[in-house]
DNA sequence: GTAGAATATTTTGTATGCAATTTACTCCGC
DNA sequence: GCGGAGTAAATTGCATACAAAATATTCTAC
């Protein structure tokens, strides 16, 4: 029987966790009444916590896209009743996550290359906006952090570290969400890439698309000095607009080998 | 791409619902009738269909912000059991109009001035990508549809109709929308769109910024029947950053009022 | 053997019941 | 009168029960 991860990663989405400053919470999460402390916090949180699993298991993959959910499996899996699990249902459907078919139940949201082109466009425009505002706003303590982790990619590219370029990669352009001072655009702009990953379209990258974006990279932490936002901005929008080009060519590849 | 059944028109019940004020309604409004009414219009959607006229009360006002949200009185208003109405909760919840409090039930979601302003920046990107794609492929058809709007439009600013103006706006920007061809970046607008009236912030127009708001379509009109791309995603973002200013000042003067 | 109807099973949707938590209230002390 | 402990009520959260719909299976006719 499996049962729940203690970690509480409720996700950006949900208010939920906004409010979980409450000290009982923090006491619950100590780590000495492991097996009781798993029922207590539950209790109060079980949907957030499956919605939360859900969603792990959409992005990692284990529930492929367009693949049913089907309630009594999932029941059994993660040890819950319906009740917590089709409320999960709801607030992934909210998140864009899951489909609701009436009488059908709940699906793993698909997107097609469609679907896939627009949330870029939408994402490059939004990236570039953060990139903007970044550049006008960003601290000297917060442009020494990217930097730093400007370094870190260098070097998992350097030994061609993927799952390290990805990470660096990630973090960087977190960092400059950040520097944006716009919640509103980073959760939008979480929201998009969510459905993007989910949908498991990642970029298979040739060494020249990686040469090109570690250039691009280069070039985008020197706006970022230079604190020129409009500069950084269509940096970010081609940066964003090559990425899509990528995923889209690699799923174009793909159809034509299935073809 | 996934749609939420969130816009389903919610149809005859509820307003029949709602409205019971005469007594011979209300005596014909025998309660299991009711319920069984409901059952046999449309079982498969009650959640949805309960999330849909949460989301009208919200818009409405007459569940303001802050409000918390009452199983019992909600399940007797809208005469369902909580099953339905827990699971639009959390729909709600992952649109961003309802916050979940552990423990503690929902609450209409809340915005603070810097919420708005956020919100505001990243539909003013939105709206001006939208423009700009709305640009290069808008049909003759749609763009004559506008032009008739832009005529409603101008009646209803000449009558001082601001419903019929709100309404003449709102389609406008709506067909601009449609003519971008990118139903992520249309879905994104109209989620934050939906939030800011949840928030029942609505600019509370002078005549001068009336004027101003007029003839800024006037220019998007000219510009989009130019093609001109660049251009009117500068005009609309121009005209977004107005309309976030006039509700900001609006805002502060009311604040100021109440202090 | 196949198409289609009839039936059985599974699955979804909603209502209800019970436990836990939160909130309201009472009563006591000062 | 006010604040706080203790208790009662209300409210939330989850599990289960039952009804309707969808799906799978069997059976019949050809």
């Amino acid at each position: 029987m499996t049962h729940l991860p203690l970690t509480i990663d409720v996700g950006y989405f949900f208010a939920y966790n906004i409010d979980m400053t409450s000290p009982e919470t923090a006491v619950n999460l100590d780590t000495t009444a492991l097996v009781h402390s798993v029922v207590n916090i539950d209790r109060s949180a079980l949907h957030a916590e499956v919605a939360a699993r859900l969603k792990e298991m959409i992005i990692e993959g284990s529930l492929a896209p367009g693949a049913r959910l089907n309630e009594r499996i999932l029941c059994e899996e993660l040890a819950v009743s319906r009740t917590p699990l089709r409320e999960a249902f709801k607030m992934l459907a909210g998140a864009g996550l899951v489909e609701l078919l009436p009488n059908r139940g709940a699906v793993v949201a698909r997107m097609d290359l469609a679907d896939i082109e627009s949330t870029f466009a939408v994402i490059a425009s939004l990236e570039g906006l953060a990139g903007e505002l970044a550049a006008t706003q960003i601290t000297d303590a917060e442009l020494a952090e990217i930097r730093a982790l400007q370094f870190d990619m260098l070097a998992s590219h350097a030994r061609r570290d993927l799952p390290g370029y990805f990470r660096a990669n990630r973090q960087i352009h977190a960092r400059i969400g950040a520097a944006a001072r716009n919640p509103v655009l980073t959760e939008t702009c979480e929201r998009l890439n969510t459905r993007i990953h989910a949908a498991r379209y990642r970029s298979n990258l040739t060494i020249e698309r990686w040469d090109q974006a570690v250039t691009e990279h280069a070039k985008m932490l020197t706006l970022l000095e230079a604190r020129d936002g409009a500069g950084l901005r269509t940096l970010l929008e081609t940066h964003l607009h090559n990425k899509r080009a990528t995923i889209v060519a690699e799923l174009q590849s793909r159809r034509d080998e299935a073809a």
